[in-house]
DNA sequence: GATGAATGAGGGTTCATTCAT
DNA sequence: AATGAATGAACCCTCATTCAT
């Protein structure tokens, strides 16, 4: 009855999530996105002010959801491994899942201010949940070990986005690979600094 | 020697480089290249069939380059610390000193399958030079650690060309990390091995 | 009393002078006139079939007006003199009090042939209401002179508009000094016929 | 052989002025422009850069082209009743041979700041060579007079351009209509001016 | 080889008008 | 009668590419 217009906008960020995509913003026509969401082109610009802001809707859509989904999962366990996990996992099932949207890792409108800003803070956003995890596990360096761990996760989403070949079975190695790899790095650190603090303790009571 | 024809391109080239990396690929037209190179707009296409094949041109240019400098620098050291430190000190490097040319991450005209290809191609062979590096040293996994050591200096990367305000004593800082972070978990796997392969020449000893 | 339908069709016809009258027909948006007349997009349609007709309404309505007030004005006064003065200050006084609408100098549809054919006949009008006072008083070329009387006034009129600084004083001035220019000329005009009347009732006298 | 930009600049205004004079503004579109020049459309923005600003130049070539040729014409004359006529029969005739280009009328795009600007500056210009004739003959109020006289040629261009059987006998006398009824006016008040100088010069004496 | 005037396809955006509610 | 979401034709302008000189 009514929520038409709630229903008209989803259908449109839909269409432009998947056109953008899979052909990226600048090949994608105004036109197409109506025509795929079923609607006129006027009535995109109804609902948005401009192909960039569509663009920048899509975006946020996209990444907030990514950020909520993180949440969602990181709530359900305690240990450092257990969340370094799930933060990988998501990481790469999220990009696996979308593997054909290829050109969403050109998020182009490449001059468009606040779509720049929006990119430059959800990654902010992204780090810092993973940062407050390694501070909770009391890893040195917490903020370039979140970022560590962000580009290495980011490169298995290229390798996942442009090979075509990259099957789910790979997706699970890779996946555990890079968390096993970090949480031993973090492991170490982790040891060294309580070896440290152990020293200091005896070297404390020793006095 | 000024009126030469490999003078031309390479002043394309140049000013091609400058406005796809401060505009990018899209935002850049032909006119603006060929003003800035001091050429009539037609010279452009005397030398680049199109807009497209000129944009890889300005890539390859770059990425050879880069692959050569990194080949360059790894000659020079023989342990796996000091190949890691240079691989990384490199990378960071490279990108802080065309730190202004942002725009260079999107390597856009999305559609163009040379372009993709080719991209394709140098991250293969800039993987398999560090994983080169990793072989030697006897690390395990090699390919993958590789990628992870690229993502993680990938990041970097990205700091680097969208934080103003990175300093120089940060790029070093944050250089020495990523590689410490590195080597400390490539080491850890080495040694791992290495007692594996200790127990297991054991083990044939006793039998 | 506010619900009725009367009252609509007045707010769209307020709301449309105003905005034709300081943006121009073309730069209004019908959308502009619903939202000043308080009501739906849709509902002007109710009432005028197309944006020309709305503008043919406003203009008739304004032209309408204005004749009304004139025919109003002369009946008070007898005199020649008096009578192209007041035809004067009406002109005058009825563009300085509407200054604001710059626009609407320039009736604009150019190609609404109703529109075109509605202001022919406006002028005409107008012109015989001045001709016939004229005539009235013996003027020769009274149609003529309607129209040379009328020019002066439009482009008195035309200085109000464009010229943001002009004063109610200055109004009252050019006002008079225009009245008392053309009423010399007829004067002179009577007189040169007169004095021929005169010598030819007196030719007739003599014979 | 050369010129050939001239050329081209020439057609487009020439075209341009046809077709906004006969059509209007916003109803003709740069494309039938183009076609009329027999050009491409995009020729039209290598001379200029909007629809606007070539419907400034038209107007402009066409102001500035009136003012040469009335300032020609003046030149050849002495007498103010010459003046006067020669400058009516200019402005009559210019206008009867544009006569059909009815659109000229309304320089519409309406908004742009700087052809209104332009058109203010011509009215002025044309009204100060109108004065510089008035106050060579001692005529009072020059520049009011200078207007009034604009005022009741202009209202004779209305006449020809939206009056299809304006003839040209008809152009005449209307022409020398309007011209005798000013200098009429004009002498009058010369006369009036000279009795008054004349009495001051005998008050003077008789003193 | 070098030029730059000319081309024309192409797409983002606007807005008068319609019509289901 | 009133609404306002939806429509889609229309148009300005851009810019990669061509080609005559």
């Amino acid at each position: 009855m009514s929520g038409t217009t709630g229903d008209k906008l989803e259908l449109i960020l839909d269409a432009a999530y998947e056109l953008f995509g899979l052909d990226g913003f600048y090949e994608t026509k105004i036109s197409d996105i109506a025509h795929r969401a079923g609607i006129a082109k006027g009535t995109v610009y109804l609902y948005f002010k401009s192909k960039e802001e569509l663009c920048l809707a899509v975006t946020r859509r996209d990444c907030e959801y990514f950020l909520e989904k993180l949440q969602d999962a990181l709530q359900h366990c305690r240990q450092l491994a257990d969340k370094l996990h799930v933060i990988a996992a998501h990481h790469t099932t999220y990009h696996f899942e979308r593997r054909k949207y290829t050109k969403l890792v050109f998020r182009a409108p490449n001059n468009d201010p606040e779509l720049m800003e929006y990119m430059r803070n959800f990654i902010f956003r992204y780090m810092d949940i993973v940062q407050q995890v390694l501070i909770e596990a009391n890893v040195q360096q917490p903020r370039w070990c979140a970022e560590s761990y962000i580009g290495m996760l980011d490169r298995v989403k290229m390798d996942i986005m442009f090979n075509p070949e990259f099957t789910e079975q790979e997706l699970h190695e890779r996946t555990s690979f890079v968390a096993g790899l970090f949480l031993e790095g973090c492991t170490q650190q982790i040891n060294k600094q309580d070896q440290l603090a152990g020293q200091r303790s005896q070297e404390g009571e020793s006095e």
